[in-house]
Order: structure tokens, then sequence, then C-alpha cells
DNA sequence: CGTGATGGTGCAATTTTTGCAGCGGTGGGA
DNA sequence: TCCCACCGCTGCAAAAATTGCACCATCACG
């Protein structure tokens, strides 16, 4: 899209901070790009960057501008796509951000799902926490995300909220594998596997302790929901998950997942949207609606 | 703005249906603009227009497309003049499509106003009936609307409805001037000036009569509200027109206006609104709430 | 007090855009 | 039926724009 070269300099420098670095993604030289940025202050009127002595930086104007710029190429994406379908194939690329948690079994299934019908779609996942999944639907980065609990809402158009009840995770041998649900403290008197400090699942636990006189103390902190997993397995001990983030039941012979007791710790709320007011190219619109589709299949939504 | 070069060659070979008349309106050679039609034909891999013996006109992705790049310009007015907010004065300009009743006192008074406050703002007001005043949203020739009754609200968001009750206007002396309000009835006992077919005054007058065993029958029919309060002035005859068509009351020695009863004929619903979706410009924005309020003022809403 | 990074500028080379003249095709009116 | 006016399109040369190179001034940092 040859009107929106300008647009996607721009847009590159506000990204760097930088006029030569972004000409060097670019690959252009910075005597261009900064003339380009001139010419479009010429035409504004007023300057989009300041001029900081490492760099630049998006002035009051510039950051009303970028959204635009952003909006406007996103939007002739989403054109362009709309047009492709018109002949037939649908064609474009969708962008997710999203939590560790959907990477293994959900995702990659629903995108299997997906490209088995638009084989001419591509995607790209992007392992994002909360707050940098908002900023990449600001950014426009990302077109969807998925992500749990508290974000700030101001910019996130939520499309649909699913309850995922923590699950602990065991092998069959395990002593506790036999019941239904469990109580918190009947799986504190065995030894855990935690997930860090910086997921949703930990948070959930830890707001749970707080209020008895219980304590976690994990014999086994890791980043991995994987690993968690293989630790229980073959140090036979429990860890924490929510299903989204668990293999299907027949695929996973020697271990069981087991619904905590509500009572003792809530259920994980993960928020399936996008930016507010966008209007998402088609391929990502059809997506989001399968994705709604199947959560509501598989789990509690509201 | 530079970068829009292109999408307002192509917005005006839309328009006017042929490259040679849109290239001699844009002073460019059809020449230059056939090959940025073809460019842009090129970048999408998909025709824009049809080729006619006669001209070009919008294909299906060319629907798409010219819809993209109205609001694309749109847009981009708006952000120049959000930016230009920034630096104090408010500059701009608002299109406003609406009926001939607010073209004599109530419009001229309001733009008149806003323009004490901002001088930098330029207005357009574009005569329009319902259906062309919609269109004109749509092809965002106006920013805003007024019209009345029966709008195909596909593409209208409505901003406020006006009550607008039928007034009979006539000369102090006129025998009907003394009361309060007045029967349909009373009114047709006397000769009536009434506006043509096209009107909507008239659309309500004949519905209520087609009720009754009256008829209209006008001893003068005109397509200017003007020149039937002149008619009525000058010859002592009745005509009908809506409050906010007609002087402030102080302004207007020698006659005198009575609303007639809702009984026999329902009010017009006066329309104020934009096109669905639509972020309007900063200064059309204003302009459009400056409106609400003296609407809620001086008028029935709702 | 250098050193290396930053944005900005003059000038020439290069690429893109434009205008002119002309081609082939189509449809309405004499 | 035959023009003729109008249409979109193309080859080529002129004009305009963009780009790249070399270089400048500035400022933070070690």
């Amino acid at each position: 899209m040859k009107h929106l070269t300008s647009l996607r300099y721009i847009e590159a420098v506000a990204r760097s901070g930088s006029i030569r670095q972004a000409a060097e993604t670019l690959a252009i030289t910075s005597t261009a790009l900064n003339r380009r940025i001139l010419a479009m202050e010429e035409d504004l009127g007023v300057p989009i960057f300041e001029r900081l002595p490492r760099g630049v930086r998006l002035s009051a104007a510039g950051e009303i501008l970028i959204h635009h710029i952003r909006t406007q190429i996103s939007d002739m994406e989403r054109v362009k796509s709309q047009i492709a379908d018109l002949s037939g194939e649908r064609r474009g690329h969708i962008a997710i951000a999203c939590s560790q948690a959907l990477l293994p079994h959900f995702l990659p299934e629903q995108i299997a799902v997906y490209r088995g019908a638009h084989s001419a779609v591509t995607f790209e996942v992007l392992l994002r926490d909360r707050d940098a999944a908002e900023r990449a639907l600001v950014d426009m980065t990302a077109d969807l995300a998925l992500v749990f609990e508290p974000v700030r809402m101001a910019e996130f158009e939520v499309l649909l909220t699913v309850r995922q009840p923590v699950h602990v995770v065991m092998t069959r041998h395990h002593p506790l594998a036999g019941h239904r649900t469990l109580r918190l403290r009947d799986c504190l008197a065995h030894p855990v596997a935690l997930p860090t400090e910086a997921y949703g699942v930990r948070h959930l636990l830890e707001a749970a302790v707080r209020r008895t006189s219980l304590n976690l103390r994990p014999v086994v902190e890791s980043d991995s929901f994987e690993f968690l997993r293989f630790q229980a397995l073959s140090e036979d001990i429990l860890t924490f998950q929510i299903p989204i983030g668990l293999p299907e039941p027949g695929q996973w012979p020697h271990m069981v997942s087991l619904p905590l007791d509500e009572r003792d710790v809530p259920p994980g709320i993960l928020y399936f949207g996008q930016l507010k007011g966008r209007t998402l190219p088609v391929a990502a619109a059809r997506f989001a609606q399968q994705l709604q589709e199947r959560f509501t299949e598989r789990f509690d939504c509201v």
C-alpha cells in the first residue's frame, strides 16, 4: 500500500524512538526518513516529535497522530482482507496476545481448525502478560487478547469471559486422586509445585491462604506450566493449573486434574477481548467468533 | 495531506463516474489520474472500477474501498483539527445538511454564536431533503444533519429528536388570532396558503385531513416558507409552519403563530444526527453539543 | 575532554510522477 | 448507416519528487 509508506515510517520511528534506528530496520537511509517526518510536520504545521539528545519522542500532537496512523494501517489491512473475501478465499493475518496457559493446547488446536478451513490466513501468537497484552491491542500489534483477571479496562473491549476454576494436577496414584473436588487444606498437606508470582493462579492461591492459617510452601517453583506438570509426574507431587492449559483427558494417561473447591479458591477469570471500538479484519473477526463458540461449548462462560 | 492524494483522486473519480471529468475538476491530466487508479488496483490486486463505454463505475471491491477512503479522509481532517485544538485556537470546517425550516433563523443564529467564540471555524450549510441529507452523511459531504420525520435510519445516528407541533401563522388582526390553540376545522374554514407536497408540514396536514371529512384547499402553494409568510401577511390568510422556522416573537410585530391542537395534527419530529459510528471533528462535535443545548432549552426534546 | 550517538542540510543521482500526442473502442444522433 | 464525441489506456520525454552521500552541530557519557 503505497500511500501508507510515510505513515508506516513514522510509526516505526515512534516505536523505536530514534530516526536512525528506525531507518535501519526499514532498510532506508536516515535522510529519507528524516525528510518524510519533516514533510509531515510541515503538512500538519506542528512537530510530531520532540527532538531529544538521544533520539526523538512523540509530542502531544504526535500522540494523536500515531493513534490515527495505527488505525489507518490496520483499517487498510481490514479493507484488503474484505476485498480478498469477495473473490472467495479468505486471506489475512491474525495476531493474538495471550498468557502462557493458552499456548500448549487450546490455541494450537483452534488455529489448526481455522487454518483447515482458510489456509491462506496466517497467525502470530504473542506471549504477553495482562499489561503487555493490552498495550499490544492499543498499538495494534495484536488483534485479539486472552488474558487473566485484572485488566486496566480502559481500551479493552471484552468479547467473552470464561470461568476457570483452579485445578489440582497429580498422578493417578496420588492419595488425593480419588476425590471429586479438593479442599485447599487437604492439598497443602502434601508437597506442592507452584507457578511463580507472575501468574494468576499463584495470585489466587496466595489470596486464598491469606484468609486462612495455611501456608504455601512450594517445594518447586517455575514460570513454566509444562515443567510443573512434568515435575508433578516425576516426583508424584501436586501442582495447580487452570483447565484451559491442560491436555484433553484422553491424551493424558498418567495424570488427573481435579477442581479445587470454590469456597477455598475463587475461579480465575479469563478475559477474551479486542481493542475498544475497533472493527477487526474479517479473518480475525471470524476467528474470534470461532473461539467464542468453542469457549461456550467447553467452558463456563458469561 | 500529501499521502491522501491518491485516495482523494479516486474519491473524485467515484463521485463523477468518469476519469476524464474527475481529472478536469482536480486540475490534472486524465493520464496522471488513470495511472494512479491503475497503481491502486495493482496494489489491491483487484479492479476498483468497472470500465463502461461512457465512463467507470465502482466495482464491489471499489464500494468497500471508497467507504474506507471517505472515512480516512474525514478522520484525517478530524485529527488535524484535534491537533490544532492543542495549540489553543479551534479550527475546522463544519458541513450541515438540513431542511429549509432551519435556514432562516435558527441556524444562522447558532452559527453566529459559535463563530463568535471560534472564528477560525468555517461553515457550510446544505439544503437537503431527508434522503439527500442522509446520503450527504454517508459520503461525508456533511458532518451533521437536521431532517424531518422519516429517515431510512440505516446509517443515521440520532443525537436528538425535537418535537415541532405545526403552528398556524397569521396577522394579528385575523379572526383566529385571539385563541390559544386552534382546531384544524376552524383553520380550514378560512383561506390557507400551504407548502408543496415535498414538505413534512404538508404531509402532516394531508394525513390529518384524511382522517376527517375536511378538505385542504390551498389558495396559494409554494416551496418557500418565507414566501408563504409574506403571502399570509399581505392577504391576511393562514399558513402553516413549524416553530423552528419562525422568527422570535419580538422580531415579528405584525404576525402571530398559534399551535394547532395535537389531537388534530400530530407534531412533526425533527431529527438531529450524524453518520452512525463516526467520530466527528472537534469543531463539529462541539457545535453539535451547542445545538443540543439550545434545542433542549427552547424546544420539547426527547 | 574526547567519543559516539543523535537529528539536520546541501547537492547530485535516481526514481517516480506528470503531460502530450495518439490508439482503439463504443454509443448516440444526423 | 456513418460520423463524431467521448471514453479509458499507452509510449515517451519532461518535470518533479525522493533518495543517498558527505558532512555539520549538538549533547550525554565515560
